[in-house]
DNA sequence: ATACTAAAAGGTGTTTTTCCTGTTTTTTTT
DNA sequence: AAAAAAAACAGGAAAAACACCTTTTAGTAT
């Protein structure tokens, strides 16, 4: 089974390459592409179970740009991993992605093995980082965070966004169509994997990774 | 037949370059264009049955700026739909033009085709609104914080700094060498001041507001 | 069909929060 | 110093949150 992966992209020449190119490795095949960030948000709401595995951001793109972009995916689908591509190296650029929730950078000159490589660690490891990168994070949010990705089933996300509402757990059960016991469920599972004692700090990380956002 | 449309903005140029936009969208015509507030009402009176559909409104003008013709387009021609149009994204600014009536916010630096977006939608749906000008609007109607400051006391911010932390209040009192109840106090007087629930919404409207910082 | 597995739901009990009703203590004003 | 105001504190009831552990259900693989 390959992994999906999704090119956003306004310069159809380039994603167009882009994507012969990822579908020649093994483990990858590109499920379509896009022009803008809006063209995103209509794919992932027209087909809600087929989501990429990876999307592929350009940086500059009119209408929603990649750091938009970015960001509505990120919120909306935690579990995506995306990788963002530029041509320039402005240096605030690549921040901006990364702090939008991009996990890794890619120029867009770099060499077929070179995203060959990203790729297959970003489904491994769950992140691609070049050193430049990663200088870069060390210099600017010095705050260490090991902030480990958690893989969020898809009604835990939906919970967790309305534990950010002053909603009770009945209540919230109620808008889902689940038994209290079900959310009950949720918010424990949800305590354990994210090491939290209450909904505070459920909140508190909700809107910190920008999946609720105030 | 194509909608009519009339720019009001002191700034020539942009007007001129808007005007030449609007004319290459397939549904809309400029009628003309004002500097001002004031040149808009001596248009409107001079020809009236020659009433645009859609008025494109600068916020910043002298003479008579956004606002005000904002309010006086809907208290004299209520069916003309008016979408407001700024370089700057200072939230103040958007309400008011919202609440004077305008159905519809978009930054002077928009692309091509999300004007003409905008201008579709307003025709087909009454309304043009950005997620941003959404969630505004809702804060503002449910009266979260829409304008009405708080003034916090000293005790009153540094308890509320504690409860976006997962301690207990029983904790929170130990820290802040207080009794128990003394802290309920606390919690009981900023749940009325900000018309919250629980101690979600207390998180929730430190954090929108800068109070805590995650 | 059977066994396995993950999601959903249930049971039971403890702790915390929330929301009342107050009273006492401290500070400020007159 | 007395009066007024603000801050701190209290008791207790009811609701909600939290923890832990079991059972049912539904889908999948064997």
């Amino acid at each position: 089974m390959k992994y999906s992966v999704v090119v956003v992209d306004d310069h159809t020449l380039l994603s167009q390459a882009i994507e012969g190119m990822v579908n020649t490795f093994d483990k990858f095949k590109v499920l379509y592409t896009c022009k803008n960030g809006g063209e995103v948000q209509d794919k992932f709401k027209a087909s809600p179970r087929n989501i990429p595995d990876i999307v592929l951001v350009d940086v500059n793109m009119p209408v929603m740009n990649g750091i938009e972009t970015t960001q509505w995916i990120v919120a909306n689908y935690p579990n995506v991993h995306i990788l963002a591509l530029s041509v320039e190296d402005a240096d605030g650029t690549i921040l901006k992605m990364l702090k939008a929730g991009a996990i890794g950078y890619l120029l867009k000159d770099a060499q077929k093995d070179v995203l060959e490589k990203a790729l297959l660690e970003i489904i491994e490891n769950g992140f691609y980082h070049t050193k430049n990168v990663t200088n870069l994070l060390l210099d600017s949010v010095s705050g260490k965070n090991g902030n480990k990705r958690v893989n969020f089933k898809e009604n835990e996300l939906k919970f967790m966004r309305l534990a950010c509402s002053e909603l009770t757990y009945k209540e919230i059960a109620e808008k889902m169509f689940l038994s209290p016991k079900t959310i009950d469920g949720y918010r424990d599972s949800l305590f354990t994997k994210l090491d939290v004692r209450n909904r505070v700090g459920l909140v508190v990380y909700a809107i910190k990774n920008k999946i609720y956002t105030p």
